[in-house]
RNA sequence: CGGGCUGUGGCGCAGCUUGGUUAGCGCGCUUGACUGGGGGUCAAGAGGUCCCGGGUUCAAAUCCCGGCAGCCCGACCA
C-alpha cells in the first residue's frame, strides 16, 4: 500500500503472519487475526479457551474500565468483592437459572488435598452468592435501593471459545441491585443500558449499537427481561455487547430476601443485574479496525500519542522532549518512542497496528524547516505542521476522531441494515448484515427456523428503533435478525 | 458428542505418495558492518527426541499397528 505521499507500507509482506498468536478465531476475517497479534493484544491461555491479555490490550481494557466505573458510580451504584467460589447448592436455588448455567460450569471438587463434601462451582456470575448476602443485608425499605457492582474475572466452560469474544475465563464488571418497586427496578435497568453502557460505547468508543430487549429465547436464565445493546461488526455480524436485566422477584423469592415496607408489611424486592466484559475489547478491535491494525478512540488509547525520534542525534530528541512536554502539560498521554537502535519502519508500523492514533514523527529534516511530521492513524494522512502550530494541531485530530469513527462505523450499520417484510426476506438478508422485521411476522417457530439457519433475534425494539413500553407483548414490534459471534 | 484435519528448531511450513548422503525453507533470534523519513542490505552464527510406543527393514520423518495431543466446522454462550 502506498501512502498519499508516496511512501509505502511493508504490512502486505507478511500477509497472514499471526506469528503471536495461534488464532482460535479462523473464520475471523484475515486482517482481524493479524491485527490481533500484531497489536500484541493476546495470547491463547494454556488451558483452552483462556486467555492471557497482553499490556497493550491490558491497557486498553483499563480505559475502558475507568470510563464505565465512573458512570457507574453517577448512577449511585458502589463497588464491592464477592466470592469467587460459590457453593453448588446456591446456584440450584433459581431454577431456570442453574438449568442455564450448569452446562458450563467448572466445578472444584477438591481442596487441602481432601474431597470437599460439598463442590464449589467457580462463578459463571454472581447473582447467587451476591443475594444470599442481600438477604442479610436487606430488612427495611430504609435499605432500598442496594446497588453493588464488582469487578471480577468469571469462568464459563464454552464450547467453543475465540479470541476476546467468548473466552472461558474473562473479565467483567457485574452490577446487582435491590428495588422496592418493579417500576424502580425497570427504570434503573434502563438507566444503564442507555446512561452506562450507550453512551460508553457509542460515546467513548465509537461503536453504535442497537439497544433493545431479548426474546424470551435468548433471555439470561433467571431474568424476566433481557435488554440488550448490539453491535455490528466489520463483516455484518452482531456482536452482544451489553446487558442489562429485570430479574423480577424470582432471585428474591429463591433466596429469600424480603422487606418490611412503610406500612410493615414483608415484601419481596424487585431486582436488577447487568453486565459487559473484555468482550469489549474485542468490539474495538472487530467495529474499527482496519487492514493495517487497530484504530483507538484517544479515551480508549494507552497512549494518545506516540513522539518517534527518527534518528538518533541530539538536537531531534531534544526537540522530541519539548513536543513531549508541550503535549503532556495539555494533559495527552504521550509515548515517546527513541528506540533508534531499532528501523524506523519497524517502530512506525508497530504504533500504527496498536492504533495510536496519532505519531508525531521528528527527525533532522523536520526540524531544518521547522516543522515536524503529524500521521493520523485512523486516516493514515501525513502532515507537515510547524513547530508552533503542533498542539493546537494534534488537539483538533484527536478530538475529530472519535467522531469520525462512529460516523464510519454507523454508515456501515447502515448500509448493511434492510427492512424486510417477512421471515424469508429476513434469512436472506441477514446472510450479510442485520434484518429488520416485523416481531409478528416471526413469533416462536420464526426463531427456531431462524436458529436452523445460523440466526438469531439479536433484539426487539419498537419501530422508531426506541425501547419496548413497559408491555412486552406490544405486535408493532421489529425484530432485529442478524448472524451473531 | 457428530463431521473434517494436523503433529518436523521459538513461530509458520516443505519433505512422506515411490524408505537411502549431513532433514530443508521463510520469519524470528545472536554478532558485525553499512544504513536509518514505512517491517532496509550484506556477511557470519546459534537453534532439532521429525508427538509417544511398538513393528517391518541392511536402513524409517517417510511404510504398518496402537496410543496421545491439538486445530477447524456444528450444537452451548457476556
Amino acid at each position: 500500500m502506498i501512502l498519499d505521499d508516496g511512501s509505502a507500507t511493508g504490512l502486505e509482506r507478511t500477509p497472514g503472519s499471526a506469528g503471536t498468536l495461534t488464532a482460535r478465531s479462523s473464520d475471523f476475517p484475515q486482517w482481524y487475526q493479524e491485527v490481533i497479534a500484531g497489536a500484541e493484544l493476546a495470547d491463547n491461555g494454556p488451558v483452552r479457551g483462556t486467555m492471557v491479555i497482553r499490556p497493550w490490550g491490558y491497557a486498553i481494557w483499563e480505559h475502558l474500565q475507568a470510563e464505565l466505573d465512573a458512570r457507574i458510580k453517577d448512577a449511585g451504584v458502589e463497588n464491592a468483592y464477592f466470592p469467587l467460589l460459590i457453593p453448588q447448592s446456591f446456584l440450584e436455588l433459581e431454577a431456570r437459572h442453574v438449568e442455564g448455567f450448569s452446562p458450563e460450569l467448572a466445578v472444584v471438587t477438591h481442596g487441602g488435598g481432601r474431597r470437599l463434601e460439598e463442590p464449589a462451582v467457580v462463578r459463571p456470575t454472581s447473582e447467587t452468592v451476591i443475594n444470599h448476602y442481600f438477604a442479610k443485608w436487606v430488612h427495611s425499605h430504609r435499605d432500598l435501593p442496594m446497588m453493588v457492582n464488582q469487578w471480577a474475572n468469571v469462568v464459563r466452560w464454552e464450547l467453543r471459545p475465540r479470541l476476546f469474544l467468548r473466552t472461558t475465563e474473562f473479565l467483567w464488571q457485574e452490577g446487582h441491585t435491590v428495588h422496592a418497586t418493579s417500576e424502580e427496578a425497570r427504570e434503573f435497568a434502563l438507566r444503564i443500558l442507555t446512561g452506562v453502557y450507550l453512551e460508553t460505547m457509542e460515546g467513548v468508543a465509537g461503536i453504535p449499537v442497537l439497544a433493545g430487549h431479548k426474546t424470551a429465547r435468548e433471555r439470561f436464565a433467571g431474568a424476566e427481561q433481557t435488554w440488550t445493546c448490539e453491535g455490528m461488526m466489520g463483516d455484518g455480524k452482531a456482536l452482544q455487547m451489553g446487558t442489562s436485566h429485570e430479574l423480577g422477584q424470582n432471585f428474591a423469592r429463591a433466596f429469600g430476601i424480603q422487606f418490611s415496607d412503610a406500612s410493615g408489611q414483608l415484601q419481596y424486592p424487585w431486582q436488577t443485574s447487568w453486565g459487559v466484559s473484555t468482550r469489549l475489547v474485542g468490539a474495538l478491535v472487530m467495529a474499527h479496525g482496519d487492514d493495517y491494525g487497530l484504530r483507538l478512540p484517544p479515551a480508549l488509547a494507552p497512549s494518545e500519542v506516540v513522539v518517534l525520534v527518527v534518528r538518533d542525534d541530539e538536537a531531534v530528541r531534544r526537540a522530541a522532549g519539548s513536543l513531549v512536554e508541550g503535549l503532556r502539560a495539555s494533559g495527552r498521554r504521550v509515548r515517546v518512542d527513541d528506540r533508534t537502535s531499532s528501523g524506523f519502519g519497524r517502530r512506525s508500523v508497530e504504533w500504527e497496528r496498536k492504533g495510536v492514533p496519532v505519531r508525531i514523527e521528528v527527525g533532522p529534516r523536520d526540524l531544518a524547516e521547522q516543522s515536524v511530521t503529524v500521521v493520523v492513524r485512523h486516516r493514515r494522512t501525513k502532515h507537515r505542521v510547524g513547530v508552533d502550530e503542533v498542539l493546537g494541531f494534534v488537539s483538533r485530530v484527536l478530538d475529530q476522531v472519535t467522531t469520525d469513527l462512529r460516523a464510519e462505523a454507523e454508515e456501515a450499520l447502515r448500509s448493511r441494515t434492510v427492512d424486510v417484510p417477512d421471515l424469508d426476506a429476513a434469512i436472506e438478508a441477514a446472510a450479510s448484515g442485520l434484518a429488520l422485521v416485523p416481531w409478528a411476522a416471526i413469533g416462536l417457530g420464526g426463531e427456531e427456523r431462524l436458529a436452523s439457519q445460523g440466526l438469531s433475534v439479536r433484539c426487539l425494539r419498537r419501530e422508531d428503533g426506541g425501547l419496548a413500553g413497559p408491555s412486552d407483548e406490544d405486535t408493532s414490534l421489529v425484530a432485529v435478525v442478524g448472524r451473531a459471534y
